[in-house]
Order: C-alpha cells, then sequence, then structure tokens
DNA sequence: GATGAATGAGCTTTCATTCAT
DNA sequence: CATGAATGAAAGCTCATTCAT
C-alpha cells in the first residue's frame, strides 16, 4: 500500500521533473520566449494539459525551473573554512562555483539566461551570484577593512567578480581544452584577484 | 519637381528611420521576441505594411538595427595615438568605449541583449567587442611580447575585458552617482589592468 | 457498524449537497457555462473526481439542481382554499410564490437563468410556472366562465403572469425597500388583477 | 478612384458586417458563451484572424452587436405625436416596438439574451426599453400628475411595462397565429394600460 | 512607396472527463 | 466511495507576413 502510494507520487513527480527537465532543455536550445508550451510537454512525453496541471502558467514553469537550480547551485557551493586566509577562501568558492557551472552546463546557462532578461530588473543580475554566494560580500569587506583588497566601492568589485565568473565559465565551457588545464583556471582567478588586490 | 523627389526620398529614409527608432526603443524595453512588428509601425506612426517594403522580414529589421548601431559604435571610438604608451593607448579605447556606452544605453543595451542571444553562437559575443576594436588584440599581443602583460591565453584575456567592459556600462548606467566620478571610472579600469598586467 | 454504514451514506449525502450548493452558487454568480466542474468541486470542499461520482456530466448536475430546487418550489406553495372566492385563491398563490422567490432568491435566479437559456425551447419557460403552480391554468379558465376574467387567450394571460412573477420577484430582490411595504406588494398583485379581469 | 475606394471601404465594412450578422445567427442559437469565435469566422466565411482585426475580442465583438441593435430599434420607434391623448401617446409607442420586436425577431432575442446575462447588473434590465422609449418614464411621470394612471411607484410600472413588453413580443413570436389578429396586439396592450390605469 | 485589411498557423490556457489507486 | 493526476480537444487570441489598391 505504502508501495502504491510511492508509485503515484513518484509518477506524478516524475512527470513534472520531466517537464522542468524538457524545459531546461528547450529554454537554452531556443530562448524561452521562442519555446512552446506544447513543445515542452512533447518533449517530456506528457499531455499538452499535464504541464499546466503542475505549473499555473508558463511563467510558473520558468520561475520553478529557475528556483529549483539556484537551490542546487546553492548547494553545492559549500562554505569555505572560516580559519583560512582571505585569499583561500575566495579561491574555494571560485573553484567550487567555476566547477559547479562547468558540471552544469545548461543549467548555468539557463541562470545566464535569465539574469540577463530585460524584463527582470538589472540590479537582480547580481541576485544570481548574491544567492549562490551569500559569503562573498562579507568576505570582500573583511578584506578591505584589513587592507588586503583596494577600497573600491563594493557595488564594482562585486560586479566584476559576477561578471568574470560568468565569461570564466562560458568561456571554459566553450573551449573545453582551456579548462582541462588547472593554471588556467587559477589564472582566471588572478585577473580576478591582482584586479581588486591593493597594491 | 525634384523637390518632390527630395521629399520624398527623405520622407522614406525618415520612415525607415523612424521604424529603427521604434524598434530600438521597442526591443530594449520588452524584448525583440516579445516586440511584435504591428506595434513597431504603430509606435513609428506608419502602416503595418510599410516595415516590410523597408524590411524583408523581422529578422531583417533587427540585424539592420544591429548593423547601424555597430556602424555608430565603431565611429565613435577614434583609435589612439599608437606613440603613447601601451597603458594610455588602452585607457584612451577603455573611456572612448565606455563612454559610447553611457551617452548610448538604449543602443548599448540592444547590442547587450543581441550578445546574449540564445539563437547566436555564443562565440559570437566577442565579435562586439571586436568590431569596435579592432585594435584590442594587437595591443594585447604587443603589451604580451613587451612584458608588460601576462602571459596568458588571448582568449582569457580578451574575454576579461569584454565582460568587464558590459559589467562596467550596465552597472554605471544603472547607478549614474558611480559614473559621475571620474575615479571611479578609472578604477573600473585599473581592475583590469592590474588583473592582467604582469606583476 | 450500521453507525458506521450510516455515517457514509451520510456522508455521501454530504457531499452530494455541497456539490448542489456550490454549484448553485456559482452558477447564479457566473453563469452555468463559465462555471468550471472544477472550481464547483473545489468551492464544495471535495475533489474533483468526486463530482463524476455523483453526476453522470456537468449537465447531469445542472438537471439534478432544477429538479430539486423547483421541486421545493412546489413544496413551499400550498394550494389555496377552494372555498374562497377566486380573487382571494389567486392572491393567496401569487403571495405564496413571490414569499418563496424572496426568501430563496438564489434558487429563483437559477430557475429565472434557466428559463431564459437559449438551449432550451422557449415554450419551456411557462413550464417553471406551471409546474410550481399547477392549479393556476383552472382558476383562470373558472375566472373566464364565471365572467370575472376577461375573455382573451389563455397563452397571453398565463404568459402575463408569468412574466409579472419573474420580474416582480427580481424587482424586489433588487430594490429591498419595495418588498418590505405590504402594499407594494399588493399593488404588482393589482396591476396584473386589473389588467385581465373583465370590467 | 473613388470607386475603387469605396469598394475597398465597402469591402472590410462587408466582412465586419458579416461577421456581426454571423454573430447574431449563432448567438442567438446556441448563446453568446456557447460560441466559438472560430465559428463565427467560419460562418461569416472570413479567417480566424480577421475578427480580431475588426474588434478587440469577443465581448467588443459582443457589445458592438449590442450597440448596433440598440440604435437600430431605437431608430424604428418614432416619438409619438405629443398632442395626441396620453393613452393614444402610449398605444403609439407600444406598437412601434412591439412591430420592431416581431420583424427583428433574432436581434429582439438577442438583446432579451443580454438582459438576462448574469453578468450584467439586474437594474441594467431596464435599460433596453429606457434606451428605446427614452419617452416612456416621462409619460407615465404625466399620466400619474393628471390622474389618469395610478400613483404607484415608478419602478413598478416600469417594471410591468418592459415586462409586458417582453413576454408579449415572444409569445407572439413563438405563436404567429396570435400576431396575425390586431385585436390581440390591442388586448395585450389592454392589459397594461388596465392594470395601471387609475380606477 | 505606402497603406491597412486579411490571413491562418500557432500560441497559451481552460476544462469536462477518465481512471488507477 | 473518494481521490487527484492525467488527458487532449478546443477555446480565445497573437502575429509575421501578403497583397490589392
Amino acid at each position: 500500500m505504502s508501495q502504491h502510494s510511492d508509485d503515484k507520487r513518484q509518477m506524478s513527480q516524475t512527470k513534472k521533473q520531466q517537464l522542468l527537465d524538457a524545459a531546461l532543455h528547450l529554454f537554452i536550445e531556443q530562448g524561452i520566449q521562442a519555446t512552446a508550451t506544447a513543445k515542452i510537454a512533447k518533449t517530456a512525453g506528457v499531455a499538452n494539459g499535464t504541464l499546466f496541471h503542475h505549473f499555473a502558467n508558463k511563467q510558473a514553469l520558468v520561475e520553478a525551473l529557475h528556483l529549483s537550480i539556484k537551490e542546487e547551485m546553492a548547494q553545492a557551493i559549500t562554505p569555505p573554512d572560516s580559519s583560512l586566509p582571505l585569499r583561500e577562501q575566495l579561491i574555494h568558492l571560485w573553484q567550487a562555483a567555476i566547477q559547479w557551472g562547468l558540471s552544469h552546463p545548461q543549467k548555468f546557462q539557463f541562470l545566464r539566461q535569465l539574469a540577463n532578461d530585460p524584463q527582470y530588473p538589472l540590479s537582480q543580475q547580481h541576485a544570481m551570484l548574491s544567492l549562490a554566494l551569500p559569503l562573498l560580500p562579507q568576505l570582500i569587506a573583511q578584506g578591505q577593512s584589513e587592507g588586503i583588497l583596494a577600497d573600491w566601492p563594493q557595488a564594482l568589485i562585486l560586479n566584476t567578480c559576477h561578471c568574470q565568473f560568468l565569461s570564466t565559465v562560458s568561456l571554459f565551457t566553450e573551449q573545453p581544452e582551456l579548462a582541462i588545464d588547472p593554471a588556467c583556471l587559477q589564472t582566471a582567478f588572478d585577473m580576478l584577484w591582482y584586479g581588486m588586490a591593493r597594491r
């Protein structure tokens, strides 16, 4: 009986998940707007109406996908050992974030796509990084007060971190031969670090 | 008679330009896909069919707009005095590019939007910068051979330049109080420079 | 055990009644066609499929509701004392019918709605009144043969009675200050009576 | 040239009119809600999208139809000669209104259908009569002040007029043999007149 | 060139109904 | 009896594009 119940729940979860999977696939392939809900349902192998049984509308599906990916990313990036030097803590975050991006190229690109959606407020773009790395602003403030990091406006520094992160993952995803080389990954971090370190 | 002819030609050019202007406006406001051609025509104050007299289809309109903006940007960024030191030449380019972006926020954002369009190949994103700044790769190569810049893969460096450019203009457009401060603009360049300068 | 069985039967009757109640509520609020079965079930606090356990389909639910209301109305209108003068008998029916309509505004409006449904034959409209007041045609015929009522076609007179009944209840429901005044109720009857009485 | 221009205008008016005609036909046959826009377009012999070129949405089509019929009815009912006695003036209005209803049974029934639509405020029902017969309230007030009509609330009298009008046209439309007899038409008016005349 | 009515494929969403549990 | 996930036909509506004028 619990078996049955489990099967049922799993079945419905399966269809919902199939829909999310299909949506992710199609969204990054042709864009969110350009992807018809009917195509998502068809790709997921469910009926047209099933999509709207699980999600109130297309927008809700997008948001559910967004949320699930953000949570997955946040869980994948473990907080660094706070006893380490600042630079090491940042390297930990950097590598974890890059690693997640490289391991989940589609999910990463979906986040990137949403971040550039003109219908979202531009300032929300940082949310992507901030949600995944709530520690980052604190570490930067700490670095500045300790005299390790240059005393520039936080917004400027965060902006650069965010942008360097996005572009690095994109580049490495597109040119995997660079990603294989650990030195290259380190270099990308160094460009960021030396850019914001006090001289 | 030639008067008439002139009026006519000017009229048609006017309508074409009105269409481009309206399209730019609407594209950055609601996205390219989400903007109906009928709405562009209406905003431009011309008839529905007129749009398709001047542009074969919607895609052609997008491309014409893209081209015109790229050309305008390229013209606005004058080449630096090649006798200046490398750093000064880069500062010149940087400031000219940023300035153009801040002076034409809508056109800049349209380029940014296209660069993130999933239907375009990802690698084409660099085209934006490269077309506007054909000099940049040369200067970087020169800086590396002179030992001024770190010896990292060109792709990595260009990628960083591109991304720092995009995000800086976006940030300054959104928070104009930062853009007013020249030190801030300089700081943004410094983050880039110290990131890639040989230590 | 019989206890359980009773509970069960009562439960199912409860749910069936909840469905009828919810349907009545929603039907008069938004119309029959515009009311989704899912909404009825939700309002009734039962599962989607439960509705189709108790009623073969939506149409059957509508008809069950129709029938139950017609029966309730017929029971509420007691036959007049046949020894009274004709006018008094008619007043009795008139007041009982109006009273029922005012006391059950939702049920009354549902009947009114169905009576105007184009998918029902128009002539069926009289059915509402005739079913509730099977006595009316007899009384009218009697009045005519006694020379109290004008000698007009029955159809015309019945039609007028029906329509005056519907519109009076609607008016009084909408403007309750009129319904409070017993003279007003009497006036409405008088307009009907003097309209058809022999002069 | 004016020929061409006329053709064009007439053509587009034709399609718009075809849509209105088809809509009227289908609305009274199966109800407004139950009539699909696609069916209207098909019946009118135009493409699906053409309907939405002429009317913003289905509701707008309904309202346009409503308006055009109300105007047509208002124009058909000429005001009576004000020098005639009150009763004659009312007879004039009565006959004109009934006549229009009998000559345009579909249009009449559409008005009747809208008047009973639960989504419209109930009090708006009188609007049908009032718009067509703006003179009626004045004449009734005049009749009351002259002591010809009984001194009952206007709402009650108007309500009765409205209802008698609707039911008479409906009955005569359904049983044309009654409508042929002018005495019958007169009788229907008499029922109304003697109902509200002062005794 | 310019117009705008017309098109019809395609979109998102709704909904009565079914059925395995 | 009761559930609610699943279905797919059909709804209202949008939109890029065409074409006669």
